[in-house]
DNA sequence: CTGTTAGCGCTTTCAG
DNA sequence: CTGAAAGCGCTAACAG
């Protein structure tokens, strides 16, 4: 069934049983070791600890986790590994899921789509105590199936709308609001704003009118995308117009850079002719030679966040769905200044 | 000691058990068709199908992997997400695994250094098949002690030196070497190379060199390293003496674009006064306002490569150790052009 | 082709 | 505090 029996040596690898044998006690003191139980003397465990060391043992979580309620693992989908703003969030959600003794398993959903594979299935079928999607992900009907067996938490995303799933982002809506001020302290009044898809594109879109219309600006929304080709034609069509805007704010850093070029391709100087805001404040922005003013959105805070909520919910079922809101922070860098005309 | 009897739905699920009993078979009947055994007849198969249908039948991978001989996974170990050389290397990867209905894990050894995981460790209690290294990792002692017990492949790198561990990864000589040349046909003579670290950098340099010497010019070497930072540094240092270069050869894309902020910190044009090439061809070359020309690792070719390895190693053991390499190509984007006193 | 029977390595009662 | 015993869900012989 197991390995064969092996002509040379016992490619065996060691057990919770010769543990016990080695240390000279029965097979759950061992376990009750491994639990971290406080009912063991600690000579024996003392024993214990030292035949695991000698023998190089490593506990099997499979076993464990068939055995056992919990496998001691949490999925994390992510929606796509090219665009990394989602590193610290994984930071911070790895901190807390280490802290519980929590391995998460990772899987790239885009890329699992492209080979066929059924990322949400596979992760159920490996026994996950829970769920966490991080970012917008295609995968919705699997997740309604997935959400029916185990706890599910969206970081940073509120879609798909999956009821009993929490959900923690940064506060988009402040977050564009902030944007649009800096802009407006600078003392821009032509900006415009590049719409992303979905509900966080709503709500950066609501942050960013209701900034406007605060100071008594007209908003000036066109609809753009998330990646750097779909802001590079936006700009491109904004730029070419006959009053082009001094400033513009974008939907996310890809999208910015996108507008950089285009911005370029007109002969306009960047922050000199015009001013432009992405989001995200990914390492893209922090690159010299691009230096974008970006909306930080607290990722690590958000990953953080996500982990206590699926830890929480791996031991309680039925708890109402929750939303956290994590503060955004404006970084100012070299591609924000004052509008042309007020030099 | 397993789900508690719960009052109102049995949250139990479901098991080849229940299967069995609703297609009125035996349990091993079911576990042979999970397995695609042909000693089935297609009535009952057709009937155990529907009873897992009707049942939403998850088969349990925790369970498989501990009464057969394999988990059925593999162990991918990232060595840094912010920097996504790596995606169509995974992308291969998967391809070449989910063929074989095994499913890639993926940790990033660098989240799990700063929150004190194990990775390799977590990896083997999971109880994986083999490990896929991916790109150069500090984790060193862990990946000696684990060749001890499965199969591991490096992909995009080549260190650190494990005996009995394939190697799959780029001609990086010969991709270096394809980037010089295209700058000396541009009529260059000036062009300095900003060598990376380890193995991966001595090999680039090596190109660079063999291609100078052979066209008769004097090699230029300088200390560089795979950050931005350290492209941005180097660069300026050079572009700041007596002679500068007319063109760079950076190690790769990062310290590339490092070295485009130097020259526009210099007031240098790219490609008028300067002209630059990177390597990894990762999207930051295609990025329109930075259009880097750059050397493509043919990286899903890599990951192709190193699943097949892997999975023959799962299969037997004592091959000897392979080193496979695939052939770079050039990508020339805006970045280069001929040298200044040419025009 | 089918059903029975052992385990895989571990956790968890339940008596000592 | 300790040991024996049962069982998690599945696979893999083994006789029918």
């Amino acid at each position: 069934m197991n390995q064969p029996p092996a002509p040379g040596h016992p490619p065996r690898r060691p057990t919770i049983r010769d543990v016990a044998e080695r240390a000279g006690v029965s097979k759950s003191l061992v376990s009750l070791v491994l639990g971290g139980s406080s009912n063991v003397s600690s000579d024996r465990r003392r024993a214990v600890l030292d035949a695991m060391a000698e023998l190089g043992y490593r506990p099997n979580q499979l076993a464990r986790g068939l055995s056992s309620p919990h496998s001691g693992t949490i999925g994390v989908l992510l929606n796509d590994l090219r665009n990394p703003w989602f590193v610290e969030l994984l930071e911070g959600l790895s901190a807390t899921l280490h802290a519980a003794g929590v391995s998460p398993v990772l899987v790239d959903s885009y890329t699992d789509n492209r080979v066929g594979r059924r990322s949400v299935e596979t992760l159920l079928e490996q026994r996950i105590d829970g769920l966490v999607v991080v970012g917008t992900t295609s995968e919705e009907a699997a997740l309604e199936t997935a959400i029916a067996t185990v706890p599910v938490v969206l970081a940073g995303t509120r879609e798909p709308a999956l009821p009993g799933a929490d959900i923690v982002v940064d506060d988009d809506e402040s977050g564009a609001r902030q944007a649009a001020e800096h802009l407006i302290a600078l003392g821009h009044r032509r900006i415009a704003h590049l719409q992303g898809p979905g509900e966080i594109g709503r709500l950066r879109r609501a942050g960013y009118e209701a900034a406007m219309r605060d100071s008594g600006l007209d908003p000036w929304v066109v609809a753009g995308g998330m990646s750097e080709e779909s802001g590079y034609e936006a700009a491109r069509r904004l730029l070419a117009g006959p009053q082009r805007p001094t400033a513009i704010f974008a939907f996310n850093d890809l999208a910015c850079i996108g507008a950089l070029s285009a911005a370029a391709d007109q002969g306009l100087t960047v922050p000199g002719d015009l001013s432009l805001v992405g989001y995200d404040n990914t390492y893209l922005a922090r690159i010299r030679h691009l230096s974008l003013t970006s909306v930080d959105n607290g990722n690590f805070a958000v990953g953080l966040q996500a982990g206590r909520y699926i830890l929480e919910r791996r031991e309680t079922r039925d708890l109402p769905q929750r939303l956290h809101l994590v503060p955004t922070q404006l970084v100012v860098r070299g591609s924000t200044g004052h509008p042309p005309d007020s030099a």
